[in-house]
DNA sequence: CGTGGCTCCTGTTAGC
DNA sequence: TGCTAACAGGAGCCAC
């Protein structure tokens, strides 16, 4: 479910009012991608400093450590004052003197991971190997991703998904920064033409930015912590419409297969 | 090393 | 209508 901009929408409808929250108590539910590694009870009496986000991953600061939150394909956050009783897909639970804060994941591929910081194991191993921020203008520089492209010989929207590049795209934006670029999504990486490059690079930064201001995509479920869904999908021009008319050149949208993921893109407008 | 395929799990949908 | 199979927004891991 959940690309930078979900995830990025979800970690402003609850960074502020979780700042200053000392932990009460921690329920967790099923397993999920991993273990919280370490005993739920060692968590009680933390208070939450900030969040950040790197990538798709949610940094919660505490006063001794920082919790890891990956929403994976079908996790999302809630933070209220009240909650329901706890669901079937409720994996984690922590209430707070400010709030709980609820992890719902039917499919269970996210994860909470309690680390001592950036610097404990687990923590670097995650985040190493993450490319650049593209909503970051300092960190996503224009020489940078040219560079990356031309030294891969990989097709590029597989490319764009390993986000060794750029973090948080996901598949429904790789779809369609390509189709805003005009790029195909199977053009080797190095093949691409300077030109191109650069509309891709500012597709990234535009679509994924514009995708934060309208709250995120809800193709199906999405919505960020307030219970909130997004409005993004109303945008999607290639995502999901296989046999639609492009609204480009009005030929028909075609869907491929790369890595096990679906591709969307127009055949006529996005050449080499 | 870069790349491609497999894997985790449950819910929804397409097709018979 | 009911059953079954395919597919879903992620990404680490392993084998080439």
């Amino acid at each position: 479910m959940p690309e930078l901009p979900e995830v990025e929408v979800t970690r402003r409808s609850f960074a502020v009012q979780i700042e200053g929250a000392k932990v009460l108590s921690i329920t967790m539910g099923k397993p999920l991608r991993w273990p919280l590694g370490c005993e739920p009870a060692k968590l009680v009496g933390a208070q939450v400093q900030q969040v950040r986000r790197r990538g798709k991953y949610l940094l919660i600061d505490l006063d001794q450590g920082m919790l890891m939150v990956h929403l994976g394909m079908s996790g999302s956050l809630r933070f209220a004052h009240t909650l329901p009783a706890l669901g079937v897909h409720d994996h984690f639970d922590m209430r707070t003197d400010k709030g709980v804060l609820r992890l719902n994941d039917p499919r269970r591929f996210g994860a909470v991971i309690a680390t001592d910081g950036e610097s404990d194991p687990v923590a670097r191993k995650l985040l190493q190997g993450l490319g650049m921020e593209p909503l970051d203008d300092a960190h996503f520089q224009w020489e940078v991703f040219l560079a990356g492209l031309q030294a891969s010989r990989s097709p590029i929207k597989p490319l764009l998904l390993s986000g060794k590049l750029v973090v948080g795209v996901g598949n429904i934006y790789a779809s369609e920064v390509l189709f805003a670029s005009r790029i195909a999504p199977t053009a080797a990486a190095n093949s691409i033409s300077t030109v191109k490059a650069k509309r891709l690079y500012q597709a990234i930064r535009d679509i994924l930015a514009l995708a934060v201001e309208r709250g995120g995509t809800t193709l199906r479920d999405f919505s960020n912590a307030d219970g909130m869904p997004g409005h993004f999908q109303l945008q999607a021009k290639v995502y999901g419409r296989n046999g639609l008319p492009c609204v480009h050149c009005g030929k028909a949208i075609a869907l491929l297969r790369q890595g096990q993921r679906s591709t969307f893109y127009c055949p006529h407008c996005q050449k080499a």
